[in-house]
DNA sequence: CCGAATCCCATGTGATACTG
DNA sequence: CAGTATCACATGGGATTCGG
């Protein structure tokens, strides 16, 4: 509990932050929220490569409804990962870009992707034969 | 829609794995739920500083129902992040450990824990912010 | 074109009680 | 001690409709 003598850096410190308290000062878990989320990290990797308007995020990601990318892409904006930009004209034109703090998470989450791309095998072959087993029972 | 003339790498691949397609072959996303969900990456750190007991895991992270930890120790453990070892003593034991394939998780979400709390007043105020301006409108 | 509002279902999560 | 089973509830998320 004390900080103590530890010398590994940001450990007890990280799993404290995890915890979904509510006067926990931290928004660390809504971080992870907003990665782990159904569309959070791909709404973020498509803007990585630039400015995009909102029907054209909605074409590239295929399988959102306007619902949930209007939904995500206002919690990104709140935390002030993206900027909103209205052009008032008609027909109405909305333009969406990373800001640079959300810039910086996208070699974190690409790092995140990259990990789970390189070890899928694996992951498929254990989740196979952890299926067989308990079938087998 | 062709793959064209992008020279810049991983980019496109990124985006295309974080489909949630079912017949996406490349388990991606559920990586990412595991990370995202409410107690997967809580536990991976706790488990991160070695073999721990049901119970012990259970007064750590402290707000977590038996319910929830035992299913998601199940689907880390179908995944092959970590093992369970049972001891067939009375009374039952069973202790949790990170697989090596788990270990090489553990810096990246410190990495990402890391991201958000270096950020986390930014993005507090961020929302604040955010959440001011629509009041006052 | 962009988005808000509504309806509705599936899933996630907690509380509690029960079992080997 | 380490689960499983059940219920009750909140949230997530898709489909559809309406509005500026």
């Amino acid at each position: 509990m004390e900080e103590g003598t530890r010398s590994e850096p940001g450990h007890s410190d990280v799993t404290a932050c995890l915890s979904p308290e509510p006067e926990n000062p931290c928004p660390v878990r809504s971080i992870l929220d907003r990665v782990g989320d159904k569309w959070g990290a791909q709404i973020i990797s498509h803007l990585a490569s630039g400015t995009t308007r909102f029907n054209e995020l909605k074409r590239q990601i295929e399988g959102i409804s306007q619902r949930m990318l209007t939904e995500t892409l206002r919690k990104l904006e709140r935390d002030g990962l993206l900027t909103r930009t209205v052009y008032p004209s008609i027909p109405p034109k909305v333009e969406y870009s990373l800001t640079p703090l959300g810039e910086t998470l996208v070699p974190i989450i690409r790092e995140l992707v990259g990990w789970a791309k390189a070890n899928s095998a694996v992951i498929k072959a254990s989740r196979e034969q952890y299926d067989a087993e308990q079938t087998t029972n």
